[in-house]
DNA sequence: CCGACAGGCAACCATAAAGTTGCCTATTCA
DNA sequence: TGAATAGGCAACTTTATGGTTGCCTGTCGG
């Protein structure tokens, strides 16, 4: 898996936007996803390709439409080697600050 | 906290690669985490300065060495307020955290 | 068949971002 | 005290990025 496509998508605010609304309501169109947005559909198409190519959005052409779907797994490798990793380190500095108090407290 | 910062600091794979490298090693000077960069000390500088920006990294000026933390906490958020909700029920890392973070604070 | 609708493609523009060079300040220590 | 060390500041270059306009293709319904 590429992570520097996913944390690139990541990086922009439509993008997570657009991953919001498909959130809500999975396997839009290109248009409907526009609606409401300040933004040509050029640019949507854009963000969405990007998403795409990150592997954070699928794809189903049906008909004239284009349907769009969300693909959690990347985020959810993102968590488990990333965060996860960092939480670890977070938690053994807990846990060895704990120890130091009770240190203290019986020392 | 400001999510599109931290998102944006996390784009780069330079600074992914600092948060690294503070990972495997915490409090380190600027020319510490220069050695074995292909980039000058200025621009490693204005990485350090946008994960502090992003509350990623904290920094501590002793003698004339600035010391560099890294803090999870901005991550955890995400995590909690993002990711966590693409993925509830399925994502096992932020529920075992959870349940690891309540576990250390009650047992 | 044809017009309206959904989307794709490519050129272009403006700004943001990554990185550089050059120089300045503050601390350490021989 | 002064050279070496650690870092800060600012201007500049280059390239990525987000967005636009304009036009083309394909598909649906009357």
């Amino acid at each position: 898996m590429d992570d520097d496509a996913v944390f690139r998508a990541l990086a922009d605010g439509s993008r997570r936007h657009l991953l919001d609304r498909l959130h809500r309501k999975n396997g839009q169109t290109l248009a409907e996803l526009c609606r409401g947005l300040e933004m040509t559909r050029q640019a949507v198409a854009k963000h969405l390709l990007i998403l795409e190519e990150a592997n954070l959005v699928s794809s189903k052409r049906q008909g004239r439409e284009k349907l769009h779907f969300i693909n959690p797994v990347p985020i959810n490798s993102i968590a488990e080697r990333w965060i996860g990793k960092f939480e670890r380190g977070r938690l053994s500095a807990l846990s060895k600050l704990k120890k130091s108090l009770e240190g203290e407290r019986h020392g």
